[in-house]
Order: structure tokens, then C-alpha cells, then sequence
RNA sequence: GCCGGGGUAGCUCAGGGGCAGAGCGCUUCCUUGGUAAGGAAGAGGUCACGAGUUCAAUUCUCGUCCUCGGCUCCA
């Protein structure tokens, strides 16, 4: 007999070689129908593979991560099946799920594969998932595994096979199709209600682009078509809400062919836009103590041959440009930090000034490959919200803290309200790769720990993650509909201090080298406006919306009154329109509401005897009527309620 | 950079070897109104760019640029 622990730490008895299937079963028949995998000593396992000594059981269903993993996985295996049916001699790479859904990399031969054969191969899927085919394990020796596949003739297999060790394979078999693969799968394809193959696209064989490039069927499944229907609807919403549309629409950028691609054109509602979240960033910084600096676009070649940047990248970013002096050459600057350790280096420094501050909203060109460019979350010209900070080693803790706090001020002040915290630390293992000493490397790496302990912060640490020149902390939010964006950062630089000589006089009187910390809260504002934008759809905070009221006068005769009461808000600083169109009113308030104005304000007889307005909230309707003063204050109150919150 | 879609009016898109199309938007006129589309008329195009095939190319072929979906990359 072997003891089970369940999650409630209840221990049952079974015998040994029990299932977790058979587990479920007995706790209850409703449980068993829908357990997909289960996790065993804290391993996910097949359902149906026996259990042979004392283990805590998990048992997971499609609300479980694991366990929509197993399904989808299952799933990928479903694909091939069906595809292996319609196109025999077909052969395959690999087929994992993935965060959301699974794919395949199959070499089709001489198959044409489109999207148009999807309704084909959903079909051919759902017909097999209801014969309720199982997924048997198997091991298999190595060579009757690769013996199994050279007479297939599938030479991916083969390859996966070979790296493998003999004793460590195992095929699973669901139906007609075979394959190799480490599992764990769900006990059998009766849960895959819901089909979608959501896109085809190609990828090299083992990522490797001298290597073939294979077919990469993406698709979904659900138990239920109304999930799948909600995830469609998903991909919808999202669509509607790319940057690349609302920032059209909405007409805050645009790209030209004549300009070149990648670098973007900002609209002057757009541009707006920006400066606003410029200069509340800047205002948030100014009381942190930093000080603003401005560099030029260009640094001279011997610059970058300092920073080490030229010999890492020269070849693959934006050519040198000359100048009629012979062997002169510059380069558009692809970072601010040598220009801001320049600015470190015009004079001596004590201790006592540590921690000095440079902060600049710096425009900085990378030559980005064109296939990577994508709207203006990927451009090759953009502006950082960039800041260096020269300290003392014990400063990195109180430094770290400082940069949260207007971090975290921002994500508030953005409606980013679900934060998680990534901080990439060294590779025990693997010592020689980073430059600085190692007593340095644990002080900060201590220091980051502590900072996001203290402060509770929802952090995962990831060693071997750290750059080379010094361990770091990304910041990832999640936006409205559920999606991850990395956009702050702040990392810690021990690499250019030594390259640029950076130095200060300690109280000892001796030379010492002080600690750089780069940090970008919003990472560049290109990103973080493209990010904005899609978790807002366009509807942005009040405090930064480009136009926060229009005007909607019922008839041409009350323009003047509308004009008085435009003239009211431009003096307390709300910025406002009027829509003076011969429209009806049902008409303006429409067109506002597409243009996601917050505050409509209609006037007419009444508004003009009154010395009132009618106020509408954009997506919320009427509000009634409103003394003019009294709507100034409200959106004062909810403006500033927005900036300062703590 | 690589593979595969695509580029026709400001936007969304239809069309197709021989007169360039629709809806929305825009302009003008009529209408002067009360919480999501009032009516009429009009303007607007080197069919991305360059070459080739053809009596004739927006349409077919090739190249270039741009764009979209992936892959790879990301100081």
C-alpha cells in the first residue's frame, strides 16, 4: 500500500500502481471526467500512468496551467494526426503548446499549405477527437526509436532521437500517429471540443536559419465552443485596439516611405501627447533629484570604440557618417550612456556629491532588421526616458528603491494596476563571463533581492538572466485585456565606469570607482505610448488625453456661448474643442464619441440662460446638467486625483 | 536578414489586358436641431516605384521600396 497526499493534506491508501485516474474516481465521478494530468511529487504525469510509492497528488483539470498545457500539447499531436491523414509522407519537427495554443513544424514536401486548408484539417481534428482515441505511453529503446523513424523517413526525428540518451525515450501513440515525444498527455481526445487553426507561418528547423525552413501551423482548442468563441472574440478586441489603427484614427503618428521605415512621425496630437508624459516624468524626477541633461544626436567614433559598443555592433547598425576631414567619423548615437559618462568625467567628483543624477530624454537610433519592426513598439529612431546614475556600491539599495517609487507612481498613474517584477541575476555556474569584481556582483545582486522583498514586489528571480555587465530588474505589466508588455527597466553597470575611467574621491582620500545605474521607467516612449494605447484602446486618463472636452452647440446660435465657455476651460488649463458643424446633435455626439473624447458638453438655450452645461461622459452617457464652475472643479479634482496618487 | 500574404481615393475594400469603382470621410448648398449617423450636389487616382512582354499593362513577368503574419535578432 502506498500513501497519497491530497491537496487538502488528507492522506489516502491505495495499492501500489494505482492511477491518479483511478484517485479521481474514487473522489468523485465528475472530478474524473474532467482531470487532464496530474501532478505527482510535484512532476505533471499522464493520468493514467500508475503510481508506485508515496506521493502528493495534484490532480489537474483545463483551469489548471498544466493541465490546458497538456491538452493543447495533446492537441499539437491531434494536428499531425489529421495532417498525417491528408497529406501522407509529410514529415515533422516538433510540436509544443504554448502560452496560448500549440503548433506544428512540418516539412509539407511538395504539399501547398495555406490558410484556405484549415477548414480541412479543423474538420479532419474534430472527427478524430471523438473517436476518443487514448494517448499510450511507451518507452523505447533507442535504436528500435530510431529504427521506427528511418523507416518513416522522418530525419527530423531521427535528429531529435540522436541527442537523445537510450533509456530516456518515449513515443506516445494517439489513433493512426506516432510520435516521439516526453508527454505527459491528456488520457484521450474527448475533451478537445473546439478547433481553430489561428495561422500558418514558416520557421527554421531547430530555430537555425541556415537550416530548412519548415511550416508552422499555429492553432487552439477548448472543451467548449463558447471559450473558444470568447478567445476569437479576444483576438478581435486586441485588433481593434492595435496602436498601429488608434494611433491613425486617433491621429497621433505616422510613418512615411520618404522618411524611411521604422521612424516614426509624430502627429501633433500625438506629439502632444508625449510632452505631457514627459514632463510629468520630468516633474517626478526633478523632486527625486535628478538633474537634466541634453547631448547631442551624434558621438564620434572613438566614443563608441571606448564604450566597446563599436566593435559589438558597428557592422550591424547605422554606418559611420564622414566628414570632409579625412578619417573623421561619427555615429548616430545608439545609447546616451558614454555621452552621459562624459558629462560624468568634465570634472572631479567627491564622495559627497554621489549619487549624481543625469537625466535626458534621449533620442537614440539602432539599425533594427526590417523584419523586426512592428508599428512603435519596435522602431529604428526613438526616445528613452533615460537616466544614469553614478553612486557608491552601498548606494544601489536606496538608488533602486528611489527608481520604484516613480515606477510604481507612473503604473498608477497609467491605470497599470497588475505588475510583475523580473530580476536577472548572475550565473552561479558560470562566473567568468561577467566583468566586475565578484564582491561587487553579490553586494548589488543582494541589494535588488532585499529591495524587492521589502517592498513586496511580485518578483521572479531568473539567474543567468543578468546582462554581462551587471545584474538587473525588468518591470512587465499587464494590460485590460490581459496581455504582458516588459517596459520599465533598471540595471545595474559595472562595464562602462571601467571602460570611461569614471572615478570619485572617497573620504579616504583615494581614487574609487562609482557604480552606474541605467533605468528607463517607461523604457523608451515610442514603446510605452504603443503600449498606452492598446491597454487604454485609445481611451486615455483624463490628465493626458490630447482633447479632454468638446463643445456640442445644438444650433449655430449658441456658438458664441459655446466659444464663452471654450474660453472658461482654456483658463483653468482643460483642453477643449468645439464641434461648430450644421450637424444635428445625435450626429456631433456621435462623431465625439469615435474621437473617445472624455466630456462632451452640449449647450444650447437652456446652457446659455443657465450660464450651464449638459455634460457626457464618453461610453457613459448623460450626466445631467451642470453648472459651468462646477464642472471646471470636477475635472480638476479628477485630473489631479490621477497624477498624485501615492 | 529569411519564408509567406499584400500595396487601387484620406480610411476600409471590390475589380480586372482596351471609359477607374463602392461605402465612410472631405467640400459646398439646403436644413437650425436636445444625447450615437438629416438631405442633396461636388471634388478627390501616375491603381507603390522602375523595367520588360504586348497594338494596348492598374491588370501578365522581373526587380526595388513599403507593409502584414511568422522565424531569427534585440546594447
Amino acid at each position: 500500500m502506498i500513501n497519497i497526499t491530497l491537496p487538502d493534506n488528507s492522506v489516502k491508501q491505495y495499492e501500489s500502481g494505482v492511477t491518479a485516474m483511478q484517485i479521481a474516481r474514487d473522489i468523485s465521478e465528475g472530478l474524473a471526467r474532467n482531470v487532464l494530468v496530474a501532478k505527482v511529487n510535484g512532476d505533471v504525469k499522464d493520468a493514467l500512468m500508475p503510481i508506485t510509492e508515496d506521493a502528493t497528488l495534484q490532480l489537474l483539470t483545463w483551469r489548471d496551467k498544466d493541465g490546458k498545457a497538456a491538452m493543447w500539447h495533446s492537441s499539437a499531436h491531434l494536428m499531425a494526426e489529421a495532417i498525417e491523414l491528408l497529406y501522407p509522407g509529410v514529415k515533422f519537427g516538433i510540436g509544443p503548446d504554448i502560452e496560448n495554443g500549440f503548433y506544428y513544424d512540418i516539412d509539407f514536401m511538395d504539399h501547398e499549405i495555406s490558410e484556405k486548408d484549415f477548414d480541412k484539417i479543423e474538420k479532419k481534428m474534430t472527427e478524430l477527437a471523438r473517436e476518443k482515441q487514448t494517448f499510450d505511453r511507451k518507452e523505447v529503446p533507442k535504436n528500435e526509436a530510431l529504427e521506427y523513424f528511418n523507416q518513416k523517413g522522418d530525419e527530423y526525428k531521427l535528429e531529435l532521437i540522436e541527442d537523445l540518451q537510450d533509456g530516456d525515450i518515449t513515443f506516445y501513440t494517439s489513433g493512426y500517429f506516432t510520435d516521439l515525444c516526453r508527454g505527459p498527455h491528456i488520457p484521450d481526445t474527448s475533451p478537445i471540443k473546439a478547433v481553430k487553426l489561428l495561422k500558418v507561418a514558416g520557421a527554421y528547423w531547430r530555430g537555425d536559419e541556415k537550416r530548412k525552413q519548415l511550416t508552422r501551423i499555429y492553432g487552439i482548442t477548448f472543451p467548449k465552443k463558447k471559450e473558444l468563441d470568447e478567445y476569437l472574440h479576444m483576438l478581435e478586441e486586441a485588433k481593434k485596439r492595435d496602436h498601429r489603427v488608434l494611433g491613425r484614427e486617433l491621429e497621433l503618428f505616422t510613418f512615411s516611405q520618404a522618411v524611411g521605415q521604422g521612424l516614426p512621425l509624430w502627429l501633433p496630437k500625438g506629439a502632444q501627447l508625449r510632452e505631457r508624459l514627459e514632463q510629468y516624468l520630468k516633474r517626478l524626477q526633478r523632486d527625486a533629484g535628478y538633474e537634466q541633461v541634453i547631448t547631442p544626436h551624434i558621438g564620434n567614433v572613438n566614443l563608441y570604440k571606448t564604450s566597446g559598443h563599436l566593435a559589438k555592433y558597428g557592422k550591424e547598425s547605422f554606418q559611420p557618417i564622414n566628414t570632409p576631414v579625412e578619417g573623421e567619423q561619427f555615429f548616430l548615437k545608439p545609447m546616451n550612456c558614454p555621452h552621459h559618462c562624459e558629462i560624468y568625467n568634465a570634472r572631479p567628483h567627491s564622495y559627497k556629491e554621489l549619487p549624481i543624477r543625469f537625466a535626458e530624454f534621449g533620442t537614440v537610433y539602432r539599425y533594427e532588421q526590417s523584419g523586426e519592426l512592428h508599428g512603435l513598439t519596435r522602431v529604428r529612431g526613438f526616445t528613452q526616458d533615460d537616466a544614469h546614475i553614478f553612486c557608491t556600491p552601498e548606494q544601489i539599495k536606496p538608488e533602486f528603491n528611489g527608481v520604484i517609487d516613480i515606477i510604481e507612481r507612473i503604473f498608477k498613474a497609467l491605470d497599470f494596476n497588475e505588475v510583475k517584477v523580473q530580476i536577472s541575476l548572475s550565473d552561479p555556474d558560470n562566473r567568468e563571463k561577467y566583468i566586475g569584481s565578484v564582491e561587487n556582483w553579490a553586494k548589488a545582486e543582494q541589494a535588488i533581492i532585499e529591495v524587492a522583498e521589502e517592498r513586496g514586489l511580485n518578483a521572479v528571480i531568473e539567474y543567468g538572466e543578468a546582462a554581462f555587465y551587471g545584474p538587473k530588474m525588468d518591470f512587465m505589466v499587464r494590460d485590460a485585456i490581459g496581455r504582458e508588455w516588459q517596459l520599465g527597466t533598471i540595471q545595474v553597470d559595472y562595464n562602462l565606469p571601467e571602460r570611461f575611467k569614471l572615478e570619485y574621491i572617497g573620504s579616504d582620500n583615494e581614487k574609487h570607482q562609482p557604480v552606474m545605474i541605467h533605468r528607463a521607467p517607461f523604457g523608451s516612449m515610442e514603446r510605452f505610448v504603443a503600449v498606452l494605447i492598446e491597454h487604454c484602446a485609445g481611451n486615455f486618463p483624463l490628465w493626458l488625453t490630447p482633447e479632454q472636452v468638446i463643445i456640442l452647440p445644438i444650433s449655430e446660435k449658441y456658438q458664441t456661448y459655446a466659444e464663452k465657455v471654450l474660453n472658461l476651460l482654456k483658463k483653468h488649463d482643460i483642453r477643449g474643442i468645439i464641434d461648430g458643424r450644421s450637424e444635428k446633435t445625435g450626429r456631433k455626439i456621435r462623431d465625439a464619441e469615435l474621437k473617445k473624447i472624455p466630456y462632451m458638453l452640449i449647450v444650447g438655450e437652456r446652457e446659455e440662460n443657465e450660464g450651464s452645461v449638459s455634460v457626457r461622459r464618453h461610453g457613459k452617457g448623460d450626466m445631467g446638467s451642470f453648472n459651468t464652475e462646477d464642472f471646471i472643479r470636477m475635472v480638476d479634482d479628477e485630473v489631479e486625483e490621477m497624477i498624485n496618487v501615492k
